[in-house]
DNA sequence: CTTTAATATCCGTATTTCCGAATATACAGA
DNA sequence: TCTGTATATTCGGAAATACGGATATTAAAG
């Protein structure tokens, strides 16, 4: 279980945060998206997805060759209501915009 | 004014969090009781409150030799919001006890 | 079984962060 | 002005973190 250190620690990134951003509220998203929205190498992309999968921030459902995240929906509740609280502000000051499934159906 | 990564970096370490949490809903609290309740070095702390005061996470007042320290209570909404939701499970598990006034009136 | 696409992991390097002893500063009282 | 107390800052080194190119893995398609 993640501890509140843990969970600062997460969103202490702006890639993480960006990631975050892009997955709130939108069910499950395509990493070819992510890589897509945040222009960042697709390593990076990948390692900070692992980071956040090793937290349990969020899960991974393999479709074929695509993975698609999406923010974990059994969050502890004051974890999810920290995200909730910074989504907004964050989507503002990294410029988030929301990804339109570009890539995969 | 705080950036989202700001506040979650600066909340992303056990020393600023368990200060953080010392100081929810606490009006003032000098120093030496901070120093106190954590048993670090007295260097460690005030770096530490030098960082949440650059972050504007918190503000000082002096009174003689003693400093005073509060959560800044100008916070944005959500940054309030944020650190509302994590004192509870923070204060849990890091084992936080309240100081109780030790070294000044 | 080979190729191709999507994603993950590895690895060396660069950067950041943390630590605590030592030192500096600010102030009150004698 | 000198002394002691409270707090802040400095500094060098250790540890953690981030980066991205190269490579490995997984799976679908031919």
């Amino acid at each position: 279980m993640i501890t509140p250190t843990q969970l600062c620690k997460c969103l202490g990134d702006d890639t993480r945060l960006s990631l975050i951003c892009l997955l709130h509220g939108q069910g499950e998203v395509c990493v070819c998206d992510l890589v897509d929205s945040l222009q960042a190498p697709q390593s990076t992309i990948s390692r900070h997805l692992a980071q956040l999968r090793q937290c349990e921030l969020v899960v991974a459902r393999r479709q074929g060759t695509w993975m698609h995240y999406q923010l974990n929906p059994a969050l502890p509740e004051w974890a999810s209501a920290v995200i909730a609280s910074l989504v907004g502000p964050a989507r503002e000051k990294l410029n988030i915009t929301l990804p339109n499934a570009a890539c995969c159906g």
